[in-house]
DNA sequence: TATTGTTATACTCTATAACTATA
DNA sequence: TATAGTTATAGAGTATAACAATA
């Protein structure tokens, strides 16, 4: 927007500057949720099951980018609020599916108000051509974290 | 970059779908990390003291979205290893400033190593447009973490 | 008394390892 | 035997609360 392609720094550069950017902005939202909301994880697993229908445990663990274990841990407790139900895979045992359910979606909504209302307001600052621009760039995050 | 200003979906998606990208990007760049890597806020926090210069913990837990009692077990790990040295408070004696050394200039270089080098390859991956488009947006995600 | 820093403790998130059950 | 899930345990990261020292 206001830099002309071709004039990128170096990778190095934008990949360390993206790092520190990241983890700050990400200690930040944290610190701005109430007792009892969802954590980033949590909402992620929620947004995903969403998007992309039930999935098991494993699926849900390689999209996210963390053990098996981890995330039964997540899921245990997103199933203990009733937020998510398991559904028995139609043709294998071993699996088991995860559905989000009508409570999860409103629950994702509800406990998640706090940070997402911080960073509307954070965002209420920028320019439009500064909230265009960060428009743009979120699926290229997106499709880094995918990489 | 690909869509014209004025055409911005409302904050509210914007600030959703970053925090879900910007979650698992975190997660899959904390997976990436070899075992003695610094970790986000250790690297964080020695990328400022070198912007900044000597700081104080309070002044640093400030900065960085933490209580000083969180930053405190941070600089106890960076001095434990010699990345930061304590120099008294010119006129206050209750304050301790923390300074980078050499070391800690070298250790924070080789110990975020293997993050940087997976994401490199990963932005690599994009359309130089598209890295422009992120570039741009590293110093309004930055922006959004100091509001 | 207000502020800086410290100590002690606990909670959250994620990982590793070992086990069970189905395929 | 390979794979999905579970259980148990441990580690990293950050928080809260109580305390000490200087201003």
């Amino acid at each position: 927007m206001t830099r002309p392609a071709g004039s990128s720094p170096a990778l190095d550069r934008i990949a360390a500057d993206l790092t520190l950017a990241l983890g700050q902005l990400l200690r930040r939202l944290r610190s701005e949720a109430h007792p009892g909301d969802l954590n980033l994880s949590q909402s992620s697993a929620l947004a995903r099951l969403e998007r992309e229908g039930p999935m098991t445990t494993a699926d849900l663990a390689r999209a996210e980018s963390m053990k098996p274990q981890s995330m039964k841990v997540i899921l245990a407790s997103l199933e203990e609020e009733g937020c998510v139900e398991r559904q028995p895979h139609p043709t294998d045992g071993r699996q088991i599916l995860f559905v989000l359910t009508p409570k999860g979606l409103e629950e994702r909504r509800r406990r998640t108000e706090a940070k997402r209302k911080w960073l509307v307001d954070a965002l209420g600052k920028l320019d439009p051509e500064e909230i265009d621009a960060l428009a743009s760039a979120i699926p290229l995050i997106r499709q880094l974290g995918d990489s």
